[in-house]
DNA sequence: TTCGTGAGTAAGTATCACTTACCATGGCAT
DNA sequence: ATGCCATGGTAAGTGATACTTACTCACGAA
């Protein structure tokens, strides 16, 4: 008997919340299901009633946070006009949201790139919206003269969205204290006046 | 009866060699130690009398690709005097070795980094010292004026190594082409240039 | 000759992800 | 009322896999 997704029994948020818990702790692979289990106080088998594997968990739960984060840039941004000032408030708020929402970080970011089945899951579906949006605002900045006109859409955004995760990477993994102010104003200096003297 | 490291034994070569060669095939944890001793035609024990268990296997390959890596950068950027021109050169080849070894940029940039242990590895002193080759460069830029005055170096590093570790990850997971050129061109444009018009 | 050491093997074992078969309850059509 | 079946949940496996233990063999030095 397999789960529809009609419902959400308290069941499936117990798994869950303990799993989000224990990815505060631990890498995904030290995890076991026996420990998710335990921890939500439900059996083991019940954690495939409503996800097809350990790997399928970790994507639902990464979905779920997802949302959030995307609410809050797309709601945002909207008050922005002008395109660099709606790239540099992407910028600020993605680090916000890294920062303070460090599961989510820790799995989209160190987790699950490396398993291919990700890609097909509704959370990567999500990553390619954000990562939509971004392109789309770099194209309008080109189309109305805020950008350079020679600039590559798609390297801008890859020196954007990579200065970004990395710019994480060293909170996530060693839980240092990043001063999200003043490194994303750092980036967006970097990014969109040159570094150049 | 433990491997004391003084001597370098051909079942030793043959498990890192058929590792390698599997890690270019699949992810890191869909790979069985039984594959590992069966496609190098040992027993699956002798893995644990040279390495610790399969990630310490899999630091010490990285460790391995990560020397050449190394070696191909010191050995280029000593020609150039120029702070910027360094920095432009170590991008391109950055992004070159990333290209044509595809098992080391894996192994950096998607499996090694979830694990805590990996930065107790000598790999992982490697990394520290590519990066800090970086850093130093950057500060030798600002102090003769070739950079900014006012540029973070940290900052300026982030958006550096984050560009181009971003730029290599299309490449390995959908294992899309990348014009080294371009990119790398693109990268530096962006970076020291910026892109606002 | 003996002894110690490095290279390699063979046969486990504990643990883990995942499966199968089962139980309980409540709403609902007959 | 009654039968029924979908939904939420449990209990007890099972095969695979990472890692361990105890062993053999070859050989160079004392």
């Amino acid at each position: 008997m397999k789960h529809k997704g009609k419902t959400n029994p308290p069941g499936r948020i117990k798994i869950m919340k303990s799993f989000s818990h224990l990815m505060a702790q631990k890498d995904f692979h030290s995890i076991t299901t026996a420990e998710i289990a335990g921890n939500a106080k439900v059996t083991e088998g019940l954690i495939y009633k409503y996800f097809r594997d350990k790997k399928d968990l970790l994507y639902q739960v990464l979905d779920n946070h997802f949302l959030v984060f995307q609410a809050k840039i797309e709601n945002r941004i909207t008050d922005k006009k002008n395109c660099i000032e709606q790239l540099e408030l992407i910028i600020f708020t993605s680090l916000e949201s890294y920062a303070d929402n460090r599961i989510f970080s820790k799995i989209l970011l160190l987790e699950v790139r490396n398993s291919l089945d990700f890609f097909d899951s509704s959370a990567y579906g999500r990553v390619q919206q954000y990562s939509r949006t971004i392109l789309e605002i770099i194209e309008k900045g080109i189309k109305n003269n805020e950008l350079k006109p020679g600039t590559d859409p798609y390297t801008l955004r890859k020196v954007i969205l990579g200065a970004i995760e990395h710019a994480c990477l060293g909170e996530i993994i060693f839980g240092k204290e990043l001063d999200i102010h003043a490194v994303s104003f750092g980036i967006a200096d970097i990014v969109f006046n040159g570094a150049k003297a």
